[in-house]
DNA sequence: CCAAAAGTGTTTCACGTACACCCATGC
DNA sequence: GCATGGGTGTACGTGAAACACTTTTGG
């Protein structure tokens, strides 16, 4: 008990909302908590604060601590202050969400030390504290962020065909996608480049592979450009 | 110094960006700091969050005696963490945004005791702490979801013409629109309500009053309809 | 040769955009 | 009667949506 202040202080925490996507769903990165309250329960990574980070920084550490995940896109998503949402004391929670690709980070999460397990996000179960809204909160964002923002593409490996960008599309916004359409709007933004490579191992004829441009996306964007689902 | 934590804590803040509508221009409200750091500075009205009160509730209190305006729309931005932001000491901020009707309001900011005032936005003096970058996230923000969400309202008194309307978007957008394209969008969307009255003491033909009509936006809501501009 | 998904064009319809004149009112 | 803004309709072009068949590949 070294600190010591004139006034009152909440204790301020993040947590992560971390998508992933599936070949059939959205999923959720979860952590089983060891310590009580909640013991048992699963939970969003995250934790406290310190001092000499800024937020960014103290959500990116938790996720790699609790998740073994890094180098993730991350974005703020809310701050919530119910009075009463811990147990123990006023805690003051900055929530982030992050998108990862679910193929090269599957593994990680299993072999860290901490129980963390991926949840499909319609399949997720009652949450410690508040999460359960928080992630609700973090699924909202995701589907409205996702037909206007290019953010889809951390879903999905560095190289991925037309079809898995669709499904990624039908999967979050819960909603059957025109093949001709879809590939028409996508191709016609001009943010793709088609590589000379197709996808392997697939008993069928192989789709191309196609890498997301971000540098001619920032340069469109500079000009004018809205993407837009 | 009667509160002690066994690990320091950042001192919690709100903020608030409180924007009004001119005949010219959008306006944002000011404090002047009476004490230091940035004593006589400009900054936005806020303070510290009390451990009984919600994030919200902070922002609305402190809004209420720092300038006197109750019951403003308001809504959360953003937090900021910069390790330095107060050169005091660590100090985590949540930044809310609010919209008033400057017709409504603009007296009680000049009559508190603190020294507050309007500025317009283009026309900011330099801030104290982070807050210039705060303003502008808001600022942003507002141009942004003004587009897709019907908080522009809130600018404007209850009853307003469709003249005031688009000038309220033309100023916040800062382009021109066209006048019949305009009245045939917002009428078309069924959301307003056509008053028998009419605006008075102009020296010209005085345009019909409308009004916000909530609980139909409301209702064509869930039935998927989206507000767009 | 069969199963599975890749890949490809055209038509239709709705909506956004551009554009100019008469009307009502106050002074 | 004149200055000021209120109020109104149409034509055109772009882009979204609906829709089905042929091609390629692996097994």
């Amino acid at each position: 008990m070294k600190y010591s202040y004139e006034y009152p202080r909440a204790a301020l925490t993040v947590d992560c909302v971390v998508f992933g996507l599936d070949e059939d769903d959205l999923q959720v990165l979860l952590i089983q908590r060891d310590l009580p309250p909640f013991e048992g329960d699963w939970a969003l990574p995250g934790g406290f604060v310190r001092l000499e980070e800024t937020l960014d920084e103290a959500a990116l550490r938790e996720l790699s601590e609790e998740t073994g995940l890094k180098n993730v896109y991350l974005e703020q998503l809310y701050s919530v202050g119910t009075v009463n949402r811990d147990p123990r004391e006023r805690v003051v929670t900055v929530a982030y969400y992050a998108l990862v690709n679910l193929t090269d980070h599957r593994v990680q999460a299993a072999t860290d030390a901490r129980n963390a397990a991926w949840f499909a996000v319609d399949d997720v179960p009652s949450l410690a504290f508040d999460h359960d809204q928080i992630l609700k909160m973090a699924h909202e964002r995701l589907r409205g962020k996702v037909r206007y923002q290019p953010i889809g593409f951390e879903l999905l490996p560095p190289k991925f065909t037309l079809r898995q960008i669709q499904h990624l599309y039908e999967v979050i916004l819960d909603r059957q996608l025109d093949k001709r359409n879809f590939r028409k709007k996508i191709l016609s933004m001009g943010i793709l480049v088609e590589l000379d490579e197709v996808e392997t191992d697939v008993a069928h004829r192989a789709a191309r592979l196609y890498q997301f441009d971000r540098r001619k996306y920032k340069r469109l964007t500079k000009q004018g450009f809205h993407f837009e689902i």
